[in-house]
Formats: C-alpha cells, sequence, structure tokens
DNA sequence: CATGAATGAGACTTCATTCAT
DNA sequence: TATGAATGAAGTCTCATTCAT
C-alpha cells in the first residue's frame, strides 16, 4: 500500500521555512536558496513542489486568507450583535497575530500592504473580507443596531484599516505586544469604531482600561 | 542680474517623471532609463542629481510628508475643536490626493504602506505624523472634548489607518472617485472616528449623506 | 564506487581560461564574460564558483604563491650552500615561468607588480617569500658563507627584484626568451647578486658564459 | 604686452593635485573629479590642458623621466669609475623619492611596474635607462673596472630591479624610511650589485653599516 | 580661460529558473 | 523525489568625455 503521506512533508517544511525567511529578510530580498537552506532541503526542490518564488507565498497567503474568510462567515452566522461579530473578527485576527507573528508579518507586510505587487493579484480575495465586513454592518444597519449615514463599504474599510494598522505597530514595534495588550486592542478597535471619540454623556467607557 | 533658475530644471524634471513612472510601473519594476526617458535626459542625468534609485523615492516621499506634517502643526495650531482638526487634516490629505493623485500613489504604495523596505527607512518620519495627530486626540481629551478610555496613541492609528485605507481604495479602484466622492469621505472618515458606527439615539446623523 | 571528481571540474576550466584571458588582455580590460567565453561555460557559473572578478585572481595568485613559499621552504631545508639555496630559488622560478608563462604573468603583472590593487591585498603574502630568502642570508652571514654588511632584508629585496626583473623582461620581450636564456639567467641572477659585478682577481669568471 | 604667464598656473596646479590623488588613491581609482576638486578648479579645465586623464599620468612620468634620463646621461659623462657612476644614479633616484615621494610613488606604482597598461606605452621610454645604465656597465667590462661574465643588460636589469625594489619597499613600509635609510641604501644598492654577497676574504666590509 | 551640467556606453553582479543525473 | 550545477537575462551604477555658456 502507498503511503500517501511520507514521514516528513517536504512541502510543509518549504512553507514552514519560507515564513521565517520572509519574515525575517522580507520577500524581495529573500532567495530562494534562502527558504531551501532554511528548510534544509536541496535547491532544486523547492521547484518541485512550487512553480516560482511567487508561488510560495501565494500560497502562504491563501492558505490563511481562506481561513480568515470562513472565519468571518462563521462569526457572521451567528445570531449575535454586530458589535459582538467584529469583536470576534478584530479577535480571530489578533488571535492568529498572537498564535503566529511570523505568518502574519508576511501576509501583512508583503500580500496585504504591498498592494503594487501581491496586493495587486490578491485584490480580489482580499476585497472579500472587506465586502462580508460590509455585510454585517449592512444588515446591523437595517436592524437599527448600527446608525445609518456611514456607508457599510467605507465602515468595513475604517474598520479593517484599524485593524491593520494596528498589526503593523506591533509588527514594527511601534505598539507595545504582550497578551494585555492584545485583549486591549481588540476592545479598543471595536470600541473605535463603534463608538468614536466623542464624548456622549451618559455613555459608558471603555471596560478594562 | 544673474539668473540663479536655469531656464529648465532638469532635478525636477527628474521627480516629476519619477512620479508618474512609479505610480504606472511600481517602484521595483521601473528601471532608472524609464525615469529618464520620460523626463526625455540622459541616464547618467539622474545620478548627476541623485544618488541613487533609492534616493529618488526618498526625495519625493520627504518632501511631501514634511508638507504634511507642516500641514498637521498648523491645523493643530488653531483655536478650533478637535472633531474639525480631524477633518482639516483628512480634508489636506485627500487634496493632496485629488491635486496629484500619482505622488499620492507613489507616498502610500511604495513608502508609507511598503513597509518592508522604505517604510522601514522612513518609519520614525511617518511615526511622527502620528504622534501629532496622537497630541492633538490628547489634548482634546483632557479638556473633555473627547471621552477618555480610548488611548490617544490608538486613536491616531486608527484615525490614520482609515485615511489610508480609503486613499488605497482610490488608488486601487476599490471606492470610486469624484469631488463628491472626495468631500464625503473627509467627513465619513472623521464621522466613523470620532462618532462611531453605534446608534445613538438623539445624536444627528451625518451631514450631507 | 562513487566518483568525487565530476568528468569536467568547470571550476579549473574557468581558472584556467582566466589564466589565459588576462594573459591576453590584463586583467582590467577583461570582462567575466570574456573568462566565460573562453571556458566555453554560462556567464553566471563564474560566480557560482567565484564571489567576484577578484576572487579569481586571488585564487589564480595565492594558489601558486603557496606553491613557491612551499619550494622556498623546501630548498631551505636541505644542507646546502646558501648559494645553491638561492640558485634552487631562482630556479623554481624560472621554471614556473616555463612551465606556464602566462599564470606567471598574470600573478607578476596583476598582482606582485600591481602593487597599488591587489599587491596591496597580498603584501603579506608576498612579503613572506621575502622574510624566507632573508633568513637564508641571514644564516649564512652567521656562518660565515656571506659577509655581514649587506642586511638580509636588503639582500632578499635585491635577489627577488632581480628575479622579478628578469621576469619582467621576458614578459615584456625585452629580454630573449629559450631554454638557453632561462639557464643562463638563473646562473647569472646568483651570480650577479653573490658574486658582484666587481672585478676581484682570482676569483673565477661565471661558469658556462 | 600679452603675459605668457598668468599669476598661478593652472596646468601646474592639476598636475601636482594629480600627484597627490594618485598617490593616495591610486590611479584606477581616482577619478578626474577628484583632481580637480584637490586643484580646485572646475572639472572641464582639466580637458581644458589635457586631452585625456591618462595624459596626465603620462605627462608625470614624462616629465620626471626625462629628467632621469638626462641625470644619467650626466653622471656616465663624467670621468669617474663606473662603480660611483652606479652610485649616483642610485642616490639621484633615491633623492628624488626623498624630495617628492608622491610624484616617485605614482610613477613607480602606476607606471614602471603597472606593466600591463602604462608600463606598456612608455616601454620604450622605461627601457632607454636600462640601456644608458648597461652602457656604463659595458664599457667598465672593456675598461676592466667590472669583470666579463654578467652581460650588461642583465646587470643594468639587477641594478635598476634593486633599486625599484628598494623603493617599492619604502613605498608600502615593508622598509624603514628617514634620512639615515636613504643614504644606507644607496651604499647597500652599489656594494649588493657591485660586490655581491659572497664573502672574500681580504675584501674590506661595507662602510658604515 | 573657465564652468559644471549633460551624455551614454560599459561591466559587474544577482538570482529566478531549468535540467541532467 | 531529490540534488545542485548550469543558465542567461536584467538592471544599477560609474565615470571619462563633451559641450553650451
Amino acid at each position: 500500500m502507498a503511503r500517501s503521506q511520507p514521514a516528513v512533508d517536504k512541502r510543509r517544511m518549504i512553507l514552514d521555512a519560507a515564513v521565517r525567511v520572509f519574515a525575517r529578510q522580507g520577500f524581495h530580498t529573500s532567495r530562494v536558496s534562502d527558504v531551501a537552506d532554511e528548510a534544509g532541503v536541496a535547491y532544486g526542490l523547492v521547484y518541485h513542489y512550487f512553480d516560482s518564488k511567487d508561488q510560495i507565498l501565494d500560497t502562504l497567503f491563501l492558505e490563511r486568507w481562506d481561513i480568515l474568510l470562513q472565519a468571518i462567515g462563521e462569526v457572521d452566522a451567528q445570531a449575535i450583535p454586530a458589535r459582538e461579530k467584529l469583536y470576534a473578527i478584530a479577535s480571530f485576527i489578533v488571535d492568529s497575530y498572537r498564535h503566529d507573528p511570523d505568518l502574519m508579518k508576511v501576509i501583512i507586510v508583503e500580500v496585504t500592504r504591498a498592494a503594487n505587487t501581491f496586493g495587486r493579484t490578491h485584490l480580489q480575495q482580499i476585497q472579500n473580507a472587506y465586502v462580508q465586513i460590509a455585510a454585517i454592518v449592512e444588515r446591523a444597519q437595517r436592524e437599527g443596531e448600527f446608525r445609518a449615514g456611514i456607508t457599510p463599504d467605507f465602515a468595513a474599510l475604517a474598520f479593517y484599516g484599524a485593524v491593520e494598522q494596528v498589526l503593523t505597530g506591533w509588527i514594527f514595534s511601534l505598539l507595545p505586544t504582550g497578551d494585555r495588550e492584545y485583549e486591549q486592542a481588540k476592545a479598543l478597535i471595536v470600541e473605535t469604531i463603534c463608538g468614536g471619540l466623542d464624548r456622549v454623556d451618559g455613555r459608558p467607557a471603555v471596560a478594562g482600561s
């Protein structure tokens, strides 16, 4: 009987090595040989599993982004207030970063924010996230949880922009990291986007701050 | 009378050509010869005025970013509510894009969002903008215009993140452009960050939407 | 049985081609592509085996110079008069030239005499030869074979200078070449440095001339 | 009345600057602009006085080498022993170095020893010196001052080789410099070439060592 | 004489990709 | 699968020289 799974999955090793290398050196300054070396495999083997250097990054991005899109979908399917949905989404992304900062760094720095190169290729995929978030906002507006006036597309952009900016802050050490900070960030993102900066009498302050 | 300015400023011509070329092809896929050709000057002249291809982009960024920082400073110096200050800043950035979309595209796509390469170099300069915005928020909180609870650093990140995301939306045609859209965006950005998405009874809707 | 040596050693082919090209055109006017073409390999392969064009020349020099230093060491280890040691060294160098004039031309013209560039890098290595020769002279003086008064360092310089000058003469066709001339040169170098030009009554003339 | 000599001879200033620059950086790594800067003149003026960068070096070499050839001629015209003639020539060269080490460094390192480039061009001129020295040796042999057996060409090569090697030693700090060392070198060069290293009973040791 | 902006050919080096084993 | 030698196109930067003023 043929073993469909080898004892060591070289393909996976290459992908994992690529994450470390890309996170450390940046995609453009990483050579294919750097990835092969980091993975401990021969140069040519990378091309056995992947068509090109780009495809490695594509794979890393798509694997993860699919999980994100699915997570957003699952969140949206729950019968909870929109505010809690946004919190859950922010939470998922922040926890992704907490769990594997290198991977998220690569995805954000080299794909999502690198809008001129890979971002262009994956624009559609990235936009899918905006669309799903916009849909959440739109329904909340229809159902009266969110006020009208701010277009859902716009709200989604602002929400995602805030999340990405915070992750960028962590990635480049503009913001302190740590479990406490991660939890606080989740709350603050939602509080900012949903609650706004304005002082409104009688409105409660942010919890835990 | 000595002419201190030559009839044609070749250095300026090169910078302007670089904006067009970088906006069209992206910095990495632009060759120095592309810039020289676009400017209508000889290859070597580019290196007469600039030390490297990188330095051209640096120059474009720093020229514009200095203007932005100065504009923020001037806005902050005025005796107006913080909300109006944020509006003025958003307005300045959006108008910058309206006035010279290519330049803003280059700055955002190739520097500000290209956090791995040039963003890294100019991180300090970029952060200066956050710091100035955070100072505005902080004072507003102290004076009671903004509620406490959302840290100023965080608010600045969210505000700038929203602005940048909107510009990115225009740059990559995820959002419709046009004078009406630009004005609406200014208002929406401020309304989202200051007012929040939440429905609060008795609070007025966004004007003009 | 595993073949540890590939059928054709491309690295060696590149080095050998470099000798021919550098000897023909000079190092500075030789392009890396000239070497690759001469070796019959692809451009990039040169950089697979060597870090830079400079390193090719470094390798050629060091390979040969090590052999020279070792030869001097072996000569010095023999229990023969100093005069014979100097003859053996001159002989080794002259025979090196006879055996591979291109290589010696490259080493002398591009390294040893090019004191401003590569000579600078390899000054220490070159000096090692002087030091070894000086040691031979010094011992001979202590043991009474050579007279005192001429410092060993100086004698080594004069000896090596004479040898190099003769090779330079052959390289640039200032002196006739040929087996007879090579043998004569060996004898004359030693006779000049050891015997001097002065006429001393009762001293035998140079043998074979 | 036209002034044939300007108050400041810019041409001379350029040549003098070139000596300093070439001595410091080497000819190949010196840019024409370096020379112009060092001379304190405009870039283009260099090309007003010289056809090319090469011509500057040519001029420096030829100016000085002519003086050397003339000096050798004058020495040879004197009615003194050949040994004293050789001493006078060595003395002239050593004093040239003492007087203007930068110029001699440039001539030796960049022309005389750079046999592949400029040495090639000036081979004839350089050879003129050998020829004159050989003539001195040849006459001394005919007149019985020097013994026969060592060909004059060869003797000239060895003599000049020793002188050049000593200067090279000073240039690259392989030998100590100083007035005492310069005088000693003159004596040692002649003593080595004329007297030889061999111990000959009854022959006096080198004076002053 | 004097200036320095303008020109453009030239060469090194990089590195993604291919391929024979 | 696995290896790593082999390929060659691409692009930055240098700098000697020219030329308009």
